[in-house]
DNA sequence: AATGAATGAGACTTCATTCAT
DNA sequence: TATGAATGAAGTCTCATTCAT
């Protein structure tokens, strides 16, 4: 007997995925991205449960066996897409360091994902979780996802403030000043997906370019 | 029988406002206002008629002799308070006449209506009747809904079109231009409501201001 | 105008017994009736609603109107015959005075009352909640109910204890008597009921004559 | 090819108990124990096969290799145990012959087998198979067991008319003896188990000398 | 006309059973 | 053979709508 061999008795092996393992995975993100398209069309609260598994090709009980709630799928949309969206969006090394480029590739990378994932975008512009706020979803998703959106809303203005304090923007209100942008950029993006312009990001760019002409301070200007 | 009686058969006698005919009108209008909070305040498709009827000091079967089906109730608020909308917003004589002053007031007005109307304001952005768009909605109240819908938003795009031509503007997408000003009008306006900023009007000018900063003709601007 | 009519503006009349009042409690009525049966026959866990409401002539949602949930008819029959038991079984004046008499007409009255509500006193029978006991009721019906069980349980307990004291039963441990006697009770009127033997009372005069041979005094019988 | 394997071919071993027979064995009796207890804790209707695999540490699949239904289970542990305590409760040489003891006897070894199997005692409870009836279980179990069922309450019978023929007990109606002596045993039994007596066999001389206090025979006991 | 209980279609969810690995 | 995810029938409960008063 080789010391090896103990070992692998006393200690746990190292987790392998398995074929199950990747099976299930599949299973849920097959499932999600049923629910993301059924939501998006019909809205979540009319899409029936057995038209997400029929669309998806399974039985309503296995969905159950991978979200114990209707609700549950919803916020796994929301946990998961949202930590994708926060990934592309974290800034990388080698991005530019003045406050409009990095703005501005920002909402390019925002663009970016959500030409990935229509679906998404539209489920969380229906629920008032981008960029505006819907007090019967806060209730419907709970308090944790309430002080989420809080907080990212209260990130979008601190970056408006960091705009303003640099002097890139004028000073104004920065609340206003964020809800001018998130409103004007989600709709102008809506639109351009129901349109069929397939390019968001030039749109993105569109949205920012115009938002810079509407903010900039008018002594950089100079 | 003298011709007046005759008259009396074959003429309808012209229509007079009863008594009856108004207790009638208060109903409808006190159930649809109370419809309008409710479906603000819970989304149309969680409100619950018992609750508009509870909310009303009313009985549910009352609702239903005035509303033949909940969907009603909601085209009935669409329709009553968007001619109302409609009717704030025509210009008067004595408006001024450039584009720019013609629109900015246009936008006061409608604040002015929002600042009454705040759940019919929210109840149409929920339902992305107010400059956006959901294909759900369109489904839930019919083509004649989405066609006025479209001219709406074709209306609004005429508008900026005009103001392009007129030279206020600079030479862009008409699309995009309804839609940039749309969403941010519309954000900042429903965050103003939710904060409890009651200046709804004062908040309408600085989104035309911002508008204007970022949509005027450069040449004009010289 | 009269003191009284003004009396009539200013005081709340009192409560009448409307038409509509009377309906609903015979739906009540109803309905505990029906459940009350359907749950002896099949068990309250594999009673459908459905098959209550069927049995009853009414509709599911009927059904729904009087009880929020399932769990609450159960709680109601309980509630509403316990009750009624209760009532009967109190001792009225001009009962006898000593404690054998006392009981023995206790069981007599109990008995009557069974024979009335023979679908009581299975449900009872089943969940445990005649003179036994069942862990998995008392989780369906709550703390509420577990409590108000072993205040009976200690009730009939301390009914032995005073045969005992006063000298009529022999000195034992009065709780092993009391669930001999509740066991030989309920089996031997279970058992009647069940082969159509109709007179309850003398089932239950039997039994207590048997329950006396059993624990008398040997004194006092002397 | 050798005679052997022709022989292995042509005819059947005999059979021979095999590691494979012993483990399936194995399993089987594992899984009858679990039910027993999660029958049980919470009664059959509400014992979930899930709860019942997990908490035998096998996976779901596996109960249903050893039992083609939930039904079965039942079945299989009623017959098993069944036949275990027929097999305990046997007449064995050198057991006393008179009547009295016969039975008292009886009693001793049923509480001692209760004692070790209380999980089957309070489901054979439950379901109305120990000294009652209940008529929802004999639907669920089918007329093979309500048969066995009828047998066993003859053959109670049967024994206390012989108790009443050989003069130990008193000319009564030998049915309502019977379910009697079981209510009454079946009672103070339950609940010595429930309150943590261990001594059920102590219990069950207590309730078979008050019984036999309750039908002895007068002239007998002259 | 106002009322509110009755109704039943339809939603969500559970769980016994099957089946591919 | 053991496994556990997949399955869908069936149950509970909701709520838009009807209807008798």
């Amino acid at each position: 007997m080789t010391p090896k061999k103990e070992a692998s008795l006393s200690r746990k092996p190292a987790r392998v995925v398995t074929l199950r393992d990747e099976t299930k995975a599949m299973f849920r993100t097959a499932i999600l991205a049923t629910a993301e398209r059924v939501f998006d069309e019909v809205g979540y609260h009319s899409a029936r449960i057995q038209d997400i598994a029929e669309e998806a090709r399974i039985g309503v009980g296995t969905v159950y066996n991978h979200f114990a709630q209707k609700e549950d799928m919803l916020r796994a949309i929301i946990d998961e897409r949202g930590a994708e969206i926060e990934r592309v969006m974290t800034p990388r090394p080698g991005d530019p360091s003045d406050w409009e480029s990095r703005l501005r590739l920002r909402f390019h990378r925002m663009a970016g994902f959500i030409e990935e994932h229509r679906h998404f975008f539209r489920i969380m512009c229906d629920l008032g979780l981008f960029g505006n706020c819907r007090s019967d979803s806060q209730q419907l998703l709970g308090p944790r996802y309430a002080e989420r959106h809080a907080r990212k809303m209260a990130e979008a203005e601190a970056l408006l403030e960091e705009g303003i304090a640099s002097g890139a923007l004028a000073k104004t209100d920065a609340r206003r000043l964020a809800r001018f942008l998130g409103g004007a950029m989600r709709n102008v993006i809506e639109d351009a997906l129901r349109s069929g312009r397939q390019d968001l990001k030039s749109e993105a760019d569109e949205v920012w370019a115009m938002f810079m002409r509407a903010a900039r301070s008018t002594k950089g200007a100079r």
